[in-house]
DNA sequence: GTTCATGCGCAAGTTGTGTGCAAACGACGG
DNA sequence: CCGTCGTTTGCACACAACTTGCGCATGAAC
């Protein structure tokens, strides 16, 4: 019934990823197909969840936003209850980009975006450091952004 | 002339970096102006750069990519000739989401998204570190994602 | 060979977008 | 205090895009 991306699929969700400002009628030339076919499959792409949402992509720069930041993170006792509120401070901040618990010696990374150096070492010492939880943080800063583009790749086990 | 954002246009960034599918109309309720006025703004916003472009947020588990990795990448001999070649690579390889150069003891920062613990071996192994720069490569796997939206803080220095 | 399910394009109805226009507003100088 | 000018707004309309019903084609099951 559902399920099971053919190769009309894999082009309209790469298609998307890359430009969701295309129409239907752009996709629908681009990979062979009607525009209304191109509206069915869609919405059927959202409808099943492989389309989570569509989202503008924001320019740090423009935004006066000029540091990014890997922070590792490690935790001391981890007792269940800092923990926790490790976890929903994180999920607050409007600073975190990413937050993953990892494994290896670092229990989380936390990338990080902020208008410059001093506004990195604010958040570090005054939201990161201050929790019971953390024993440690290390941070790491990108001089230069190579890639940035966050396009899963597609082409792993499907026709 | 044009620059400076005012508290309409930094509430149509945050509306649309959240959710690109608001009509002009959506975005006009909810901020309380007229849909044409949206069209605009969100043109001029657009044409200034702080809208770069407009991507689907695909679902990495619904698309069978179950393991997201953070790998250090350190050079040995910093040559030239290397370094654009391995720099060259990371950019081609589409497991990369992201590719930092950074400060501290490591080279490079790399997101990478795969199937499996396989795939990602594979591309240690296979790509990684067969390049005549690379000297070390240490990898670290997302257990948990406890954020992931990528979402920019929009609050500061503005109206 | 018939039936059934699936996927297709076309065309029509609906919804959303963008531009011309006139009015409102604010800044500035007389 | 008032007029001018530039900017921003809402409205209305023309255009573009989206979606759905429909009939047809294809291919699998029996």
């Amino acid at each position: 019934m559902t399920d099971a991306l053919d190769h009309f699929d894999l082009k309209i969700l790469g298609a998307l990823q890359a430009n969701a400002a295309l129409t239907n009628q752009d996709i629908a030339e681009l990979i062979g197909l009607s525009a209304s076919q191109i509206s069915r499959r869609r919405q059927r792409l959202e409808k099943d969840g492989y389309i989570r949402r569509y989202r503008a992509d924001l320019s740090p720069q423009a935004l006066g936003l000029a540091v990014t930041a890997y922070v590792g993170v490690t935790l001391g006792a981890h007792s269940r209850e800092n923990a926790r509120k490790f976890r929903n401070m994180v999920k607050a901040m409007p600073e975190v980009q990413e937050a993953h618990t990892m494994t290896g010696d670092v229990d989380y990374i936390l990338k990080i975006v902020v208008p410059d150096l001093q506004a990195l070492s604010r958040v570090i010492n005054d939201d990161l450091l201050p929790q019971e939880a953390v024993q440690n943080v290390r941070s790491s800063i990108a001089m230069e952004t190579l890639k940035d583009d966050n396009l899963l790749p597609l082409r792993y086990g499907q026709t």
